[in-house]
Order: C-alpha cells, then sequence, then structure tokens
RNA sequence: UCCUCGGUAGCUCAGCCGGCAGAGCGGGUGGCUGUUAACCACUAGGUCGGGGGUUCGAGUCCCUCCCGGGGAGCCA
C-alpha cells in the first residue's frame, strides 16, 4: 500500500510509488492513453492511465468518469517538463471513492456572476478561489501574529447589542426572548475601549453586519472587521499603527503567496511591494485641495465626505495607501475627540491604491465625560443606553485611540481583486442569503 | 430609494430593418499511445423571464410586472 500524499509535496517523490487523493477536475483521452487532471486541495496534477496497467472494465470506467468525481489513484511520481508543475503520476491503480453525478454545474468556460454565487459551494474548489481562500487566512494570521508580538489581548465582543453603536446606522434587528429587541453589532469599538482600559491594548476581531442597501463591489452586509484600541495612544501613534498593521499583512502575504498572485490571480504584486510604512500623510483639507487642483470641474467641497470616485482619484496619486486625517468634526460620529479648535475630529482614514478604497477608519476618542455627554446629546441618541460607556470617562479616564480594518477591502486589495463577494467564502449581500 | 445594463439550450453568448431558433462549451455515442480549456465525426437538448398590446406575422417594436448585474448615497 503506497503512503498517501498531497500534490503540493509531489516534487519529494520523484520516482516513488505514491498515492493521490482527490477530485477529478477534468479529463481527457487519446484512446490509449486517459489523462485525469486531479485535484486535492494543495494543487492539481495530471494522472496518465495506460490502458496496458489496467483491466478492461476499470479502464473504460476512468474515461467516463463525472467531472468531481472522488479518486484515489496509485501510481509513480515522474518528472516531466510538459507538467506546468512539473511532474506527473503514471497511474497503476484506481479507485473511485465516489462518482459525482452527471450535471456538475461548473463547466471549464466563463459562467457569469449570478451563475457562480448561486453555486459558491462549488466555485469554492477553482484554483482561483483556493488562492483567494489561502490569502485570507493569511492575513488574519497575520494580523493575529501582528497583535500578539506586540503584547495586545484580543477581547471578543458581543454579536448581540442592545442598541446602535453610532446611532443613525441601519441595523439588523432580532427578536430577544422577553428583553424585545436585539441588533447584531455594526462595530465592536465601543466594547474594545472597555477593554483597553483593562488590558492596556486590546483588539476586536469578528464579524460585523450592516443593514444599509449599499450595492457596490465594496460593501456586504456582513464583513470582518479587527479593531485594535489602546490606552494612552493619541491620533499620532494610531496612525503609526495603522502602517505598520499594513505593512506587516502585505509583507507576509508577499511571502508566501507571490508565486500565486502572480500565476493564479494575475496580480501585479509590484503595486504591493511598495507598501511599506511610512505611508504620506495628508490633512482633510488638503485632500480637497489635491481633489480641486487634479480635477477642477469636481462638484466636492469641504464638509462633503470623499466619494467612492475622488476616493479612487486621491489615492492614485501615491504609490502606497495614503492616510486621510483631521476631518471636520460634522463628518464624524460622536465619540470622536476634536482637535483644538473644536473644527477637526481627530480621525484618520487609510486609503488602498488602485480604487480598493478605505481599509482602515479610526482615529482618538473624545476622553472628556462632560464633553462626550453633551456629543451624545447633540446626535440624538439617548444617553442612557450609553451609560457604560460613559463609566470609562469617569473612572480613570484617558487619552486612547484605536481603527477598525476591513478584512475584505484588505484581501481584495491584496488580490487585485475587483469585488470583495470573491473574498469571502460565502458571501452576504442585500439580494444574497444563499448559500 | 435612485440611475444604468441585462434575462434566448445545463453554461457563455449571437440573433441585423419584424419573416424557418443558432454557435461554442458541457452531455451522449464512436475514433485516436502524449493530451493538458485536447482534437475529429455524429447526436440529443428551447415556456426566447411572466403577462398584456401592435401586426398577416414578435426573440426582435410598445406597456407592465418579476428577477439579476453594475453604480450612487452610506460605510470597512
Amino acid at each position: 500500500m503506497a503512503a498517501h500524499v498531497y500534490i503540493a509535496d509531489i516534487a519529494h517523490y520523484e520516482g516513488q510509488e505514491v498515492t493521490l487523493r482527490g477530485w477529478l477536475a477534468n479529463r481527457r483521452s487519446s484512446g490509449k492513453l486517459h489523462f485525469l487532471q486531479l485535484r486535492d486541495g494543495t494543487g492539481s496534477i495530471q494522472c496518465v492511465l495506460f490502458k496496458g496497467d489496467f483491466d478492461e472494465e476499470t479502464f473504460k470506467r476512468a474515461d467516463h468518469l463525472n467531472q468531481e468525481s472522488a479518486l484515489s489513484l496509485t501510481g509513480v511520481v515522474k518528472k516531466d517538463p510538459r507538467s506546468p508543475i512539473g511532474f506527473e503520476l503514471s497511474a497503476k491503480a484506481m479507485e473511485v471513492v465516489s462518482e459525482a453525478a452527471p450535471d456538475y454545474p461548473l463547466g471549464h468556460k466563463e459562467h457569469g456572476v449570478a451563475f457562480l454565487m448561486d453555486n459558491r459551494h462549488l466555485w469554492l474548489r477553482s484554483s482561483r478561489q483556493r488562492v483567494i481562500l489561502g490569502v485570507r487566512h493569511t492575513v488574519v494570521k497575520a494580523i493575529r501574529d501582528f497583535f500578539d508580538e506586540r503584547g495586545f489581548t484580543l477581547v471578543d465582543a458581543p454579536m448581540f447589542t442592545p442598541a446602535a453603536c453610532e446611532g443613525t446606522s441601519t441595523l439588523f434587528e432580532v427578536p430577544y426572548f422577553d428583553l424585545g429587541k436585539a441588533y447584531l453589532t455594526q462595530s465592536g469599538q465601543l466594547y474594545g475601549e472597555a477593554a483597553a482600559m483593562a488590558v492596556g491594548k486590546a483588539y476586536v476581531f469578528g464579524p460585523t453586519f450592516r443593514a444599509e442597501k449599499s450595492k457596490t463591489r465594496r460593501h456586504l452586509t456582513e464583513f470582518w472587521m479587527v479593531e485594535p484600541e489602546v490606552a494612552f495612544m493619541d491620533l499620532a501613534g494610531d496612525m503609526e499603527l495603522a502602517e505598520q498593521l499594513i505593512g506587516h499583512v502585505v509583507r507576509t502575504v508577499l511571502a508566501k503567496h507571490r508565486q500565486e498572485l502572480v500565476s493564479v490571480l494575475e496580480r501585479d504584486v509590484t503595486k504591493l511591494e511598495n507598501a511599506t510604512p511610512p505611508f504620506p500623510r495628508i490633512t482633510y483639507d488638503e485632500a480637497i485641495d489635491r481633489l480641486k487642483t487634479a480635477r477642477p470641474d469636481t462638484p466636492i467641497k469641504w464638509g462633503d465626505d470623499i466619494g467612492g470616485d475622488e476616493e479612487t482619484l486621491l489615492a492614485n496619486m501615491f504609490d502606497r495607501p495614503v492616510i486621510v486625517h483631521h476631518f471636520p468634526a460634522e463628518m464624524k460620529a460622536f465619540y470622536f475627540k476634536r482637535d483644538a479648535t473644536g473644527k477637526y475630529a481627530l480621525g484618520l482614514d487609510v486609503l488602498a491604491p488602485e480604487g480598493y478604497g478605505e481599509i482602515i477608519g479610526g482615529g482618538q476618542r473624545e476622553e472628556d465625560y462632560d464633553t462626550l455627554v453633551q456629543r451624545i446629546r447633540d446626535a440624538k441618541l439617548p444617553v442612557e443606553a450609553f451609560d457604560w460607556y460613559l463609566d470609562l470617562r469617569r473612572y480613570g479616564s484617558v487619552p486612547h485611540a484605536g481603527f477598525g480594518l476591513g478584512v475584505e477591502r484588505t484581501v481584495a486589495y491584496l488580490c487585485g481583486i475587483h469585488h470583495v463577494r470573491e473574498t469571502i467564502p460565502f458571501a452576504r449581500t442585500m439580494e444574497r442569503l444563499k448559500p
């Protein structure tokens, strides 16, 4: 009985007899030779079956197997210059673990987006999706390692929350026993602030839900966000932490996935190689000036949000992510600290290059109790709902700051993928709840 | 919610000025000892998104509804 090996490790077994287990991706034949393309999750390899090595029934069956049939193939690993991976399997025995039904929906030709998303559970088997899933895994691990190495503690925030974190946004409502209604969290930040006062450096990492009817390539109704929060840190420290995190994630992904990014996703990785700190920093005022200069006819004016097109225009002025900071106070949520003039919120956004948009949003928080109460009132939010949050300002309040990084937008940027729906295994959008 | 594009074979699409419903892939059968989106031959496969209208005649023109893609607003 030959040892089972994975295709990714095939180079170590040249000349040896091994068993491969996987799924039939494609097959070809030239009569007395059948070529079975086997995929096992780590790679894909061509297995060659010669008629003389098999009994008639098995050999015939090999040429009629349906796509995605599960197979176990035993044979000798042979070096072959014609193979894209340098090796192929000269099969001597085949076991059909389970024959696939004949109507596997995904063929080898192109498919439309809607069809692929309907078949997302099967689409994941493609090499493209396998690479994206791998990059996402690496991104998540790199983020955890980054914070772990810097003495942060992971503090999980709840998914069920009693009220809006920021007030106005549309939240998903769920019934909650005798307590009435609960809402799915739209940010773990307020809990992250509580955690920072407990452990100094905390980060929240989990899914986030937005019921807004956004239909763009940058939006999902359910997405993952990592939100560090640090006591005694100001806006400058926040910017440094943000660029260090992104720099670390980009470096780690390049080190591990460079080859796949280039060959499978056709990503121009030179665009990622530049993404090393320090990142350029511009104020909101400067951003508006730059936009007006670059495109004099743009209708944008001071106090406006920087929209998708402007964001892309701005980001393309730099060869790496750019940090925009000091926003008009009215633009930002109630908990942002303001500068001495009161005109600006100490917020920061990090815009990824190439139109991938805002991948980080955050800033320094208001630590003064009275000011914060006033802000909550100004925002027409119920102060009682924030009593526990205000306690953080009553018992040893300190300056602190943090941010949220969107995992899907980051993966899209790294992979060079147009739409974030491909960067999460099972995307939830306005029009899609299945599979 | 608004703007925009689309819905024709299992999939991707073509179908011109209104005149017999098409191709490639996939499926089936057969052929080939080096194919690799294999190739070659033959073959099966249709409620042209639903409804209504104009017309001798509608996949095609008009109205309407449904579904989906992209974008805007808002945000990660």
